[in-house]
DNA sequence: CAGGCGTGGGA
DNA sequence: TTCCCAAGCCT
């Protein structure tokens, strides 16, 4: 049997059943793809069956509000994701009809798809012979043919791309694209892949050369910032508080948070209520104290932020427009979640 | 095009 | 604890 005969073969026995699966919706399948780039299934399987639920068509999702969209995608992170999903969604839905993209040059003009979803869709929903390269399928075939080029390089890319295109079988598409990512993820896993039963254990070169735990290569490891976030959470008399939404170029663009003051290093209460931001915001009197005695560090894959939450009562802030009560309504980012779980917890 | 973008789980 | 990294994409 040839290689991609093999996978085949394998994935008929092992096989995971997962929702989208089921049909060849592509609205479906397109949703299950952009919900699991760099998240792992059992972390985006209760948001796709939740997406679903409540938006059970394009046009549900075109119609929503994106801070709702944003809501429900809280916790899953790249939450670019969430706001292309729901831009190509209206696209879709004003612009094409309703009627999904069914090939691969035209999949990949959508915001949020690049080569692998649209090659994954166009494959899986519509039988076009395109080859995906996910990390699974860099995994695999690094280490089936011994391959050292990194990854992540533009040569390792396109080697990659290509070689995954040659080995594609053109019959069945969709069932060979998900048979590679599936033996990925549950055989040739990153550790303690399992060659002692594996299909190609007679012609895998990793497992022949002993190279399985250097395969695949890849190069540059990132830098992580430390950066210092102090938050105030405000209190009013009148049970409000002021959360804003945070836009421009970096993280958690257009999820809500408290009053931020970054600094350069931790602070304490003297230098917090010294600061020009704060008492711009605070010209009258408060009460301050510190949520967290130690600093929460929330880590995220590129920066540690050193996080303080600090509770501001003061009697009354015209800024002070959100209820307390209402808060829950806002997508926020993990970080302010937790607090807010924290928080109420121990007031009441 | 290299760097930026989240979160959670496992070794 | 720390590190890696999981069905990538955008700029």
């Amino acid at each position: 049997m040839n290689f991609s005969n093999i996978l085949i073969y394998w994935y008929l026995q092992n096989n995971r059943e997962l929702p989208w699966r089921k049909s060849k919706n592509p609205y479906f399948v397109w949703l299950s793809e952009i919900m699991l780039q760099q998240t792992r299934v059992a972390q985006g399987m209760a948001y796709y069956l939740k997406f679903t639920d409540t938006f059970p068509t394009v046009f549900d999702l075109a119609n929503a509000e994106e801070s709702t969209v944003l809501k429900m995608w809280q916790g899953l992170g790249y939450y670019s994701r969430a706001r292309n999903l729901h831009f190509t969604a209206k696209h879709i839905a004003n612009d094409l009809n309703g009627v999904f993209p069914s090939t691969y040059k035209e999949l990949i003009k959508l915001k949020g798809i690049g080569d692998y979803t649209a090659s994954a869709i166009a494959s899986i929903c519509f039988n076009e012979p395109n080859a995906v390269v996910d990390g699974n399928v860099y995994r695999v075939l690094s280490r089936y043919f011994g391959i050292k080029t990194a990854i992540n390089s533009s040569a390792g890319i396109k080697e990659f791309k290509v070689l995954a295109q040659t080995l594609l079988d053109t019959s069945q598409s969709g069932t060979y694209n998900q048979a590679i990512m599936d033996f990925g993820a549950l055989h040739c896993k990153p550790q303690n892949p399992l060659c002692e039963t594996c299909p190609f254990a007679d012609s895998c070169v990793a497992f022949e050369k002993n190279l399985t735990k250097e395969l695949p290569v890849k190069e540059k490891k990132i830098k992580v910032r430390n950066r210092y976030f102090n938050f105030m959470v405000i209190k009013t008399a009148d049970e409000k508080t002021i959360l804003s939404e945070r836009k421009g170029k970096g993280i958690w663009q257009g999820l809500y948070q408290f009053p931020l003051l970054e600094s350069d290093t931790i602070i304490d209460k003297e230098e917090l209520i010294t600061s020009e931001e704060f008492i711009k915001l605070f010209p009258d009197e408060t009460t301050i104290s510190l949520f967290n005695k130690k600093e929460i560090v929330h880590k995220l894959s590129h920066q540690h932020l050193n996080t303080q939450f600090w509770i501001v009562e003061t009697v009354t802030l015209p800024k002070a427009t959100v209820k307390w009560t209402e808060i829950k309504q806002y997508p926020v980012p993990v970080l302010i979640a937790n607090f807010l779980e924290e928080y109420q917890l121990k007031s009441n």
